[in-house]
DNA sequence: TATAAGATTTACT
DNA sequence: GTAAATCTTATAT
């Protein structure tokens, strides 16, 4: 097992990040609590050019000013005033590159996961990228934290995807950009692969 | 200053 | 299937 240093993010290719994220694990220690969970969908975001961005054309607002900061921290908003979204940032200065974190398989801190979310639904209680944060207790707290740190670390533990597994798909809920709505760059895993570690 | 809409989830009809 | 919840940003008064 090993952190992803730095490197990883800072990458041209967010798409290729984007793939690369699945199957790796993201591991959180909130409160003193850890929790941790396999990521397995994940949503590229290319600022500049992307009108599903907040950062198209490099728009910089209070808000999404983390996005342009050096890759490997987190960039957290909330949106529609309830979910708490949590996005790894890539690239480098000044480059508002970012991967929204759609989905998790629950690892370590399954109680505490389900007492966060406050339901007992035994499958599927961290799909979806509102969910997936609020599981893993991300906040707007955490916003700009590194990704290598205390709070918040993306850990190798190995676990191989076959490019098979991978299914790509257009973005979901971005059908205002339009075009750029079309592009296949929401990324998941095949839900069978996991069948037996949960 | 006011209004509208959004990288969504949940509950109710 | 539709609506409510309710923060941030953008656009219009």
């Amino acid at each position: 097992m090993k952190r992803l240093d730095q490197d990883f993010y800072i990458r041209s290719d967010v798409v290729q990040i984007a793939k690369d994220l699945l199957g790796k694990v993201i591991v959180t220690t909130i409160g003193g609590r850890l929790t941790s969970g396999i990521i397995s969908e994940t949503e590229a975001y290319a600022g500049p050019i992307d009108k599903a961005s907040h950062a198209y054309q490099n728009k910089k607002t209070n808000r999404t000013k983390n996005m342009f900061e050096t890759g490997g921290i987190a960039y957290v908003y909330l949106i529609y005033g309830i979910h708490h979204l949590f996005n790894f940032v890539t690239n480098v200065q000044g480059v508002p590159h970012a991967i929204l974190l759609r989905g998790i398989v629950p690892l370590d801190g399954l109680e505490i996961m389900q007492h966060r979310r406050k339901t007992n639904l035994n499958s599927g209680f961290t799909v979806g990228p509102g969910t997936a944060s609020q599981a893993l207790g991300i906040t707007t707290a955490l916003d700009g934290v590194d990704l290598q740190g205390d709070k918040i670390c993306v850990e190798d533990r190995n676990i191989v995807i076959p490019p098979t597994k991978i299914i790509a798909q257009p973005r979901i809920g971005v059908d205002y950009a339009g075009e750029h709505a079309k592009w296949l760059w929401n990324f998941k895993l095949e839900m069978d692969l996991f069948v037996n570690l949960s």
